[in-house]
DNA sequence: ATATTTTCGTGCGTATACGCACGACGTTTC
DNA sequence: GAAACGTCGTGCGTATACGCACGAAAATAT
């Protein structure tokens, strides 16, 4: 089995092993995994509209709609239409929300660490760009046939 | 912002980026990006109860039973009722279910293809064995308060 | 200015991901 | 052998992840 055979199971399973270990971090909070990227995404540049939020989490708008239907319930985000843009809304957190986002970025020190602590400085940062690498080479559209010739 | 903020947001981007590709690659195949991973578990040990599946993949039992359930009615897998345990059921793959699979793994060497293709061999073993043991220290047990004394 | 096209959010359908509680069966203890 | 305890699958509830189609509004073209 080649390493490139493996990774995309290895990357999973990475993954949902940190998507769990933060649910049940999070939990006590009420909070889940993918609410807190929400929070943190809105918390680095407040009042974005909500296609921009998806973009930046990344996840797909109609997602991110259902997440801020529950969110804007507990109070911790809130929705206003768009200043110019008639058809966008735009996405911000509450004075709640932004005190819940404190509270948990707390609570999740110890994931972070957790999630690091097998890891050396310099190995991390290397993790990290070769994380970042590989989302980029995979975001960009598929090879698709060559269609200059339409 | 440490590399160790932000490797949570870098892995989750990865792997959701990783699975979106997936997912439409093998959308021509009537499969779902979750689904290859259960046939690729299920063909690297067939005939294992539904629990040591979802232990494999890794995935949660009931979302496993679930996933078993659609594919049963694709005849991918079949569920047969535990020669000695009573309890148990095992999975395997049908021989349409093993078809399939091979034609998925190919289908599917262009996502990995695409994946690493911005990566050279070592860098590709490096980040395995990174994302390995970030998995594996995840996995542990969140570092409770010591109970020996109890 | 009007017509075409693109973009935004919404609403619906399906598949995953997981927790939890339940009944059935196995294993252990006594 | 009977009772206690653990394990397996099931079924239900909730949250995500995404695609798709729709209407409304913006941007563009003519």
């Amino acid at each position: 089995m080649n390493p490139k055979d493996e990774l995309p199971l290895a990357l999973r399973t990475a993954y949902l092993t940190l998507h769990r270990r933060s649910d049940t971090e999070f939990a006590q909070y009420d909070i889940t995994a993918d609410q807190f990227v929400l929070l943190a995404t809105l918390s680095r540049g407040d009042a974005m509209t909500q296609r921009e939020l998806a973009a930046r989490m990344p996840s797909d708008p109609s997602t991110v709609r259902a997440m801020l239907v529950l969110l804007e319930k507990q109070r911790l985000v809130a929705r206003e239409s768009h200043p110019t843009d008639g058809r966008a809304r735009t996405a911000t957190l509450t004075r709640l929300g932004l005190r819940k986002f404190q509270q948990v970025w707390e609570a999740g020190q110890s994931v972070r660490d957790q999630m690091v602590n097998s890891l050396n400085a310099s190995e991390t940062r290397t993790l990290l760009s070769l994380l970042q690498r590989v989302a980029e080479s995979l975001g960009e559209r598929a090879p698709e046939l060559v269609t200059d010739r339409l």
